[in-house]
DNA sequence: CGGCGTGATTTGTGATCACATGAGCGGATG
DNA sequence: CATCCGCTCATGTGATCACAAATCACGCCG
């Protein structure tokens, strides 16, 4: 028996700092939290029911991923990130994403492309609701769907890396954005997969990580 | 007064696990250690005069940068790499430090050069000299002194994580590979930047960073 | 009324310990 | 002689504690 195996309830058995660590992560990926939060040990501890050492393994992990700050007396915030950071991270988005979707337009069959049209019209519906935490979370599971088919997990992990990085930056900005209007680069990225189209699926995909952020600039 | 500054002895009074962190980081990027080998949490404790508990922080951070591999039972080791995720870091690779190069070019003046020349002529000395860790500390000084100028700090640190997941890696394969030319793609580098040549340095610097990655195919 | 020093308290750090578990080794068995 | 089973010990996990340092608030002085 392989003791990786967990059929169900994968998060139960698994270790306590394992356990902080995604909740945090998805938390913090999401945008539940807003930039410059500050965050301590023995709550976290006391939110998780666990003592302040798993806790602390937990945060360090999300810190090495850039996901929390640490100030140098080791306290714990989520980032506020600079113009210039985000304009950064927003090209790293690009650089790897572009790549990601490259690799995965030769093995994109119908039914990827079935199932982001399915997951796109919930980022629709998030939209409309003006959901901003659905929004990102639906829209990075859009993303992410697409990019597991590129066979690049070190890539797909560090453009988790960089969602990770935003998440807190994310919901200030969409929130103050007001849009209502489905995402109109998905459908370009949904058309250029039909069309086996490289170029089109680049520059689709450039477009729809870079222009969220690009209204920062104002 | 900022309590951040500390003139000197900078790694001297800063925190346990943070010292054990740095330490066995530059021991895994700069390939001083093989790949597959195992690590006891108490060792690392013995070996640096502390507890289990800075050395387990330490280890989490560098699992977190995917420099250290934890199994599933927490046993830590310097992981072993297939080919197909050495070829995928290797793809990482060029597509970060083609674009940190790229951003660099225009702030590249004459200091840096000379900074150039000076560590290649390190690094051909390490060649000459066979000897593995220096040449991977050389060579990926010249890289992040070049790289330094792109003012991309995000950027940076994803190629330095790159860097690190090679680490075990790149001492394996630079041992088995017998060279004693100097390098002739830093000298393409930096006949490109005196030069001002982008797509020349783009690809100096693609060629760079895939070649030593290269002779794993056969 | 405002700036600043001082003390109380919150907070991170690191050591130690008890416990569960998994790895590795040795021996028994076919 | 190979294989499998069992045990033992090494190893990671998590809780608790003592300590130091930083933060915050209060009150004092200008």
């Amino acid at each position: 028996m392989n003791p990786n195996a967990r059929p169900a309830q994968e998060a139960a058995s698994a270790p306590a700092h394992d356990r902080v660590y995604r909740a945090l992560r998805t938390r913090i990926m999401h945008g539940e939290v807003t930039p410059g939060a500050a965050l301590t040990l023995r709550g976290i501890g006391g939110e998780f029911g666990v003592s302040m050492t798993p806790a602390r393994e937990a945060v360090r992990r999300l810190a090495a991923e850039g996901a929390l700050f640490l100030s140098s007396s080791g306290r714990v915030t989520t980032p506020e990130l600079t113009n210039e950071r985000i304009e950064e991270l927003a090209a790293l988005r690009a650089l790897l994403e572009v790549e990601l979707a490259s690799r995965a337009l030769p093995r994109a069959h119908m039914a990827l492309i079935d199932r982001l049209q399915t997951i796109n019209s919930n980022v629709a519906e998030m939209v409309s609701k003006r959901d901003a935490v659905g929004y990102i979370r639906t829209n990075l599971e859009f993303h992410r769907a697409l990019y597991l088919r590129a066979q690049a997990p070190a890539m797909l992990a560090m453009a988790e890396t960089v969602w990770l990085q935003l998440g807190p930056t994310m919901r200030a900005l969409y929130g103050r954005l007001r849009r209502t209007d489905p995402p109109q680069n998905h459908r370009l990225i949904i058309a250029a997969l039909k069309a086996g189209d490289e170029p089109g699926l680049r520059l689709a995909v450039r477009s729809d990580v870079t222009q969220g952020l690009r209204l920062l600039a104002g």
